[in-house]
DNA sequence: CATGAATGAGCTTTCATTCAT
DNA sequence: TATGAATGAAAGCTCATTCAT
């Protein structure tokens, strides 16, 4: 037999992909940067991807899936929703924290492709099911229904644009900060 | 009078790469584009810019110049408070749905050039010393200082982005989205 | 019995090259198409041909070898100059119906490995024996030894590219059309 | 103004496309060998051909378009016939000497875009008209209007590709002994 | 021997930039 | 100053060939 279809190669080169595309954005990136960064030659990647773009997609999957994994297993647990908020919080901010380089790659070029809408949606739809409606008045619990999903969108995409958004060495602070936000936000306080 | 061309030429230079760079991106957007647009010849822009960049960077700059203008104007009247939001509202949404086009381009490109800090920055002062501080207890009003400021960071990040990823088809559905949904948070109704 | 395998993996990759190079040509021809025609893997190939060139030839070659094989079992039978002439051209035409494929590869892609000349050259000097001289004028019999020898070259090679640039749907109305041609000019009627 | 488009240009891309494709064919014609023959950067190809196949495709047709310009011209005039056949063999030689380069390339590439067959069908037409038809028997007169055709369509072929698939060091002599031939077959001697 | 994943040289084509006019 | 034809570096992708299994 040949070499055998390694499993563990099309994780390696969307790992590679996930952070170059992440570092430079998409056009940025050459196919050679992401093969030298995964170890291979080039052509490797057309083994398991059809092009630059499909391997883009699949990256930008991946990502979402594994941190939308957390979550949905988050909202499924019986938890009691005071630690199920914080929880949410914790995971959400990790792992923006660990995937910003994706994130980045993702938010800047995902527009032309519209990768984003679809599963922004589901995570803002999930969102609303973790954070609890109360009567009183937080930033995040007032207003209707309506003004309810709109404001919890519009956070989630400033949380994410602003982080994306942050000089390299001031990443680390500006997640802190604005974990601190909206932990303020749900508390109310 | 002076040959207005001569003034004039920069200007038709930039107000094309506004709405190519703005339509189709930084990457996507030739130098053939803009010059088509402008209705000269590609290599007369070398004659006002340094290279693509250069022009892209001079855009952005433009584009920031004209909206901060007129909100600087706002700040600098004497007018009521209650008045004062609510132009403040209106010249941002009037600016964010005419200048989509550039504003797609300077946030999906300008993070590699960290073009878009300096100029949110201070659009985010301009917007805190216009938003009221209120004793009730509206979304943006709430908790300290420190905190009204992160809100208003967020939530302009948020609007910005919002607006940005919207599908073209959609755009004006989400921009009247946005504006009803600031309003509601400014007015605490 | 010898394990057939072996003697027929090489038969079994000319089969397979003589149909793809036939259809789309040298160049087109990805070696794996022909391991996929053939059933096996593309490595296997390499155990049995140098490299893709090396393959043609052998491919070329053989296609020829089992063409004159057959014209030349016609020359060593005594039969009458009638029906050997007949046979002559129900045998050219047979195979050329049924090795068009392999045909036109030969013909598109030969000219640089001049794998053409030293068959045709054969063929042809088969045909001048199988061609009965008389002296009734039909036109492939005018004419001295010399004009005679080029005239069947000129033929041979006119039948051979026609049918080559036939369009493939009209192939076989081609070639019918070329075999009444020949069949005219060997009667002379 | 600019450096003006010269009209010169595109023909001497096509003369140099011209003898490079005629000598290694289109497949393994490079763009930049082509642009190395005509004295120009490969850049420059583009800016008047689509692509490689557009380039080819305007190279085979001037070819041809010069060629039976000169046989058309010939058509129209008022000779006699004796002399008019006489001229039709000069020109039909003259050119198949002068352009086996392209003529190569256009046989043995040209089947995929079937470039050929329209040309050729002109050119066929034209030598119709051309040959006279003769109450005495010459290889090329005999039989009805149909098997007529069929002739001269299997005697332009097969010229046209006994030329194309002479080595290098034979071609002029081959293309002596077509023209004795086919002199030999339009005066039945 | 057979396999087919991995390799990487090399291709066409694009497009920012230059510079002769 | 304006022009736009010319340039040529650089990128994505292909595919013959190799070689670990």
């Amino acid at each position: 037999m040949a070499r055998s279809k390694d499993k563990e190669k099309p994780v390696q080169i969307i790992d590679a992909a996930f952070s170059v595309f992440g570092d430079i954005g998409y056009e940025a990136t050459l196919i050679r940067d992401i093969a030298d960064r995964a170890g291979i030659s080039s052509g490797t990647i057309y083994t398991y991807f059809k092009d630059k773009k499909d391997l883009f997609r699949a990256t930008v999957e991946e990502g979402w899936n594994r941190f939308l994994a957390q979550i949905r297993a988050l909202a499924e647990t019986g938890e009691p929703a005071e630690t199920r908020v914080q929880k949410f919080v914790e995971i959400g901010f990790g792992n923006l924290k660990h995937s910003l380089p994706l994130l980045r790659g993702m938010l800047f070029e995902s527009s032309q492709e519209n990768l984003l809408q679809g599963k922004l949606e589901e995570f803002c739809a999930l969102a609303e099911r973790l954070v609890p409606t109360r009567r009183d008045r937080t930033p995040l619990s007032a207003g209707g229904r309506r003004s309810r999903r709109s404001l919890i969108r519009l956070t989630v995409v400033g949380v994410l644009f602003s982080a994306a958004l942050a000089e390299p060495s001031r990443v680390d602070a500006e997640i802190d900060g604005l974990k601190r936000t909206i932990t303020f936000m749900l508390r109310g306080e």
